[in-house]
DNA sequence: TATGCGTGGTA
DNA sequence: TTACCAAGCAT
């Protein structure tokens, strides 16, 4: 029967035969590709990643090619892969390899956890895939495969639980071949001990499995119960003029922070006149986030001249959106209102 | 310690 | 249609 002992064994073993070996990151395991791919999977599933991480990586080929860029383009280049923070701790952290570690990503624990946006878990990863290290991750996959191996029906939110998860996930790693297990136990999250429906006739850890065992697979991992979302309510007024939208950089640190986004108020419907501007199209829509609702009316306002003062902000040509820092429903709503 | 932070897929 | 959730981190 599996036990503790053995689970690293099993997975390696297989991993060779059943895990995935042609993700894109898995190519080049330089520690530059690893970090930009451990930051864009966080909370992000592979499937979406995929195509983000081609683009960014020929646009910045190395770390050199990041530091000398700026913010607004690395911005330009998530837009729509969301939790922005991510982009902006991404250009602080190229920063920071530039100036404290000479150019060259750093290989000690405290050096790389200690960059911006990298906890635990990624450094852990960045380790294991890149210096080969013997290090221990944290992520969904990982924690859901350990809850249920162990049956562990504690609420998986709770910092008791998570402490014991690291523990557990530090205890069982193997001495050799760290690479090849943590890529295992993350595949086996991710391919066969899934959140609903897990393949447990398909799984190399199934004998040893308490949770599959006690019938319990289906309730773990437990999750206290989520509040209900907030609704807040917004207006854009997309002006357009000469085949150009106006933009304005949201310099609030909340949602879509350091984006790019139309006026929320009707700044140039007073200084001009009113035959010099046309409204083309009104309509309401609503995003959902993780934690509130935003429900947004839209009005789509022709101009004939352009205003005199509008230096707060910026005219895009209609075919340049794609290298804005843009939010994944403002892009989609530009790009329909421009044909 | 709990909450804020995006988006798209899935049940 | 709604609710949940994913290669987490920062505060």
């Amino acid at each position: 029967m599996t036990s503790k002992i053995d689970i690293s064994e099993r997975l390696i073993k297989w991993h060779s035969s059943f895990g995935r070996h042609d993700l894109p990151w898995q190519k080049n395991k330089n520690p530059y590709h690893v970090w930009i791919s451990e930051i864009m999977l966080q909370q992000t599933q592979v499937n979406t990643v995929i195509p983000y991480f081609e683009k960014f990586i020929k646009q910045f080929p190395n770390i050199a090619a990041l530091a000398n860029t700026d913010e607004d383009q690395i911005l330009s280049y998530w837009s729509g892969l969301g939790y922005y923070s991510r982009a902006r701790n991404i250009y602080a952290a190229a920063q920071s390899i530039k100036n404290l570690h000479n150019g060259k990503f750093p290989e000690d624990y405290d050096d790389i956890v200690n960059l911006p946006g990298i906890g635990r878990s990624t450094a852990g990863a960045i380790l294991a895939f890149s210096f080969n290290k013997k290090y221990a991750i944290l992520d969904a996959n990982v924690k859901r495969v350990l809850l249920r191996f162990f049956a562990i029906e504690e609420p998986v939110n709770k910092t008791k639980t998570i402490k014991r998860l690291w523990s557990i996930s530090d205890s069982i790693l193997p001495n050799q071949n760290i690479s090849t297990y943590t890529q295992a136990i993350m595949d086996l999250g991710a391919t066969v001990c899934k959140r609903s429906n897990p393949k447990c006739v398909d799984c190399p850890l199934n004998d040893g499995c308490l949770a599959r065992k006690n019938n319990a697979s289906s309730r773990i991992p437990v999750k206290n119960k989520s509040k209900d979302k907030p609704v807040k309510y917004s207006q854009f007024y997309i002006y357009e003029y000469n085949k150009r939208f106006f933009l304005i950089k949201n310099t609030k640190t909340k949602i879509w922070s350091q984006l790019w986004l139309p006026p929320t108020e009707p700044i140039f419907q007073e200084k001009l006149n009113r035959d010099d501007l046309k409204i083309l199209k009104t309509g309401e829509r609503s995003c959902t986030f993780s934690h509130f609702k935003l429900s947004y009316k839209y009005t789509h306002i022709h101009l004939c001249k352009e205003p005199n003062d509008n230096s707060f902000g910026l005219w895009f040509d209609f075919i340049d959106l794609t290298e804005v820092g843009l939010p994944a429903p403002i892009k989609k709503l530009l790009t329909e209102l421009s044909n």
